[in-house]
DNA sequence: TCAACCCATAGCCAACGGGGTATGGATTGT
DNA sequence: ACAATCCATACCCCGTTGGCTATGGGTTGA
């Protein structure tokens, strides 16, 4: 229901924009121009990505002189953390429920 | 590059099927009729999203007599949580990296 | 056997989204 | 002052996709 996580999976479901993503996790601090330079793509579609992955707080702008650098918020992806173990906890608390069915049927 | 993880995200990506996901995981195997009740969506549009789940390993389905009872998979999930702890990873190192210079610079 | 039911597939349409080029604002260097 | 550079925005195009209805195959019940 939260709308945070939709916002994440949303975002991350490009691979244009994982890369990117990946890249400043992997390399730290980049600015457009050297994110361009290996993107696959040109520089205004580079931009636009970044625009989408600041906008759901993945990643952070620095404006110094007429470039941009940008780096990983790696705290943006706790919703997505939250979201896999939520699903794992349903998920176990079932499986007790199961299991202290068979425990009374067993007696 | 693993293209399992491109799978998972655009496969979640989707609010209506993250839900049907979500409510497998919570209340455990459902008909669906019974999903398509609370859906808010048609039958054959809940039907297609089951059939990209089940595409992407993340429920599977059993069938009885002319009805479809479609289960989570929570282990499906693992790629994706790979996937995170590799980006807290890099963002580890770098984060170790620099420490170390700053030590360095120290002496 | 025939009607009713459950589900999947097919076909269609509208909206979204990711790609491109063109352009302009801001900054740097000459 | 002027040219070059860096980035962001505007605009358009087209493929993808998520929704619908219609339909058919398979199963159950009368």
């Amino acid at each position: 229901m939260s709308d945070t996580q939709d916002v994440l999976f949303r975002t991350l479901a490009d691979p244009t924009r994982r890369a990117l993503f990946e890249r400043l996790c992997r390399e730290g601090e980049k600015t457009v121009g050297a994110l361009t330079a290996r993107a696959g793509v040109s520089q205004p579609v580079v931009s636009k990505h970044l625009g989408i992955l600041k906008q759901a707080g993945l990643v952070r702008d620095r404006h110094e002189g007429r470039q941009t650098h940008y780096s990983a918020q790696l705290g943006a992806l706790a919703p997505l953390v939250d979201w896999t173990s939520e699903m794992a906890d349903f998920w176990q608390n079932r499986f007790d429920q199961l299991e202290d069915l068979l425990k009374r049927m067993d007696q």
